[in-house]
DNA sequence: GAGGATTTGTGCTTTTTTGCACAAATGTGT
DNA sequence: ACACATTTGTGCAAAAAAGCACAAATCCTC
């Protein structure tokens, strides 16, 4: 049972990295692609740090919790850094994921290219919509578009089982969100992204990462309210 | 100096709410609004808790810092609770939205409906892309929509200050966002929601809230991959 | 190869957030 | 009118997160 393809180094399990630092990875993990990108091959925690808009305190202690991956009196080797990163958060893995409505949003999360740089790979997208069930969407930025089948909600679990998708992106309106999650956790996903206005509740394993326009809005105006003297 | 429209009561200026807390708020918000739309008149903070994802203590903690608007032994009226959040965010104000980058996200944004629901109301379109400049963009979800012309990125400070427009939504690439930022902030905008994956930087004073939908693929990846034993 | 300038990694402190438990307040039933 | 069942509001404790400050490690220069 516990074998895996952990790699490397002293192993253990999981050292465990704080929900906090978790959250705050991928934006390292952009910024280090970007200076990949720019040529640029070290980086102090203060520059890093202030690409991300943290402290460069915050940033050496999240990064310490990964490992020992700096060099006193020089800073971080960007590629290297840019690595162990992925490493630690599964990015190296290839990740299916499934869309489940295909309006507005889930369309324009399908085009959405920074998915596929970073091992998410749309593999399907499902719909109850009986005008979409049939047609064709493209998938993915400029270079690597890819036209994927919208299927029928009622084949979600065939779906998932033959795409091999391990992650759930729920974009469908608010009153069918709920019942559209319970099929994917039924049919073996224990990761999804929720887009609708609504809390999902879910059994235990199963992690849901909501993202609310509205909310964040709503939380701008709040303090937008608080300015105006 | 001190004169406001904060409306009633003891007044006092700001009772200080923790961000924490104002994060949460649109979730209440949310659930009460369904609540009251199924009719509910009263409902305990057990049952709000349950419908919000947190517990039961948290949101009576949480509602609170607005105010004693519960009956122990009874609970909270809906409509009276929804009203408090509502005014205690400035939802009862009009919110005036800006949209930079009328790309598939930019347009998914305009059409979501949430947002008019809530005080929000995207008044200008406006991209870079010569090809969508004078074009027309319906806003707003079924019932109330509204046809926008897609304005040109050159003309952003004269839009804002014909519309009024006290929020800016970032929904253009990666490169242009700071520029686009700092044109927003030039232009009187100190509340932005960016959907762009980098970090932007802003002086003081102006809030930012960042939405990253790589990001939270990221971060389900991370735990998926420790699920996986 | 020694001294000085950097920059990481981390122990400790402070602040923020969450959770617990119960007194205070309200409604109910007899 | 009184005992009892609820449910809120909150003081206090625990946990999590953020910030500070500095020793340890490395590089560079002379």
């Amino acid at each position: 049972m516990p074998s895996k393809v952990s790699s490397s180094l002293k192993d253990g399990n999981s050292p465990k990295i704080s929900e906090a630092t978790v959250s705050r990875l991928p934006a390292y993990y952009s910024a280090l692609s970007q200076l990949a990108d720019a040529a640029q091959v070290r980086v102090s925690s203060e520059e890093l740090a202030a690409l991300t808009g943290v402290s460069s305190a915050m940033l050496r202690k999240d990064l310490s919790h990964l490992g020992s991956y700096g060099t006193r009196g020089v800073g971080y080797e960007v590629e290297f850094l840019r690595y162990q990163i992925s490493r630690e958060m599964g990015l190296n893995h290839d990740w299916s994921v499934v869309i489940v409505g295909v309006g507005n949003l889930g369309r324009a999360l399908a085009h959405y290219g920074g998915f596929g740089s970073r091992g998410f790979r749309v593999v399907a997208l499902v719909d109850a919509d009986q005008t979409l069930i049939g047609t064709k969407v493209k998938c993915g930025a400029e270079g690597k578009t890819v036209e994927l089948l919208v299927h029928a909600l009622s084949d979600l679990e065939d779906v998932i089982k033959e795409t091999n998708a391990r992650l759930g992106v729920v974009a469908t309106p608010a009153e069918s969100a709920q019942a559209v999650s319970d099929r994917l956790v039924k049919a073996g996903i224990r990761s999804i992204l929720n887009f609708a206005p609504v809390h999902l509740s879910v059994p235990e394993g199963v992690d849901v990462r909501k993202v609310d326009l509205a909310s964040e809005l709503q939380i701008l105006a709040f303090h937008e309210q608080r300015k105006a003297v």
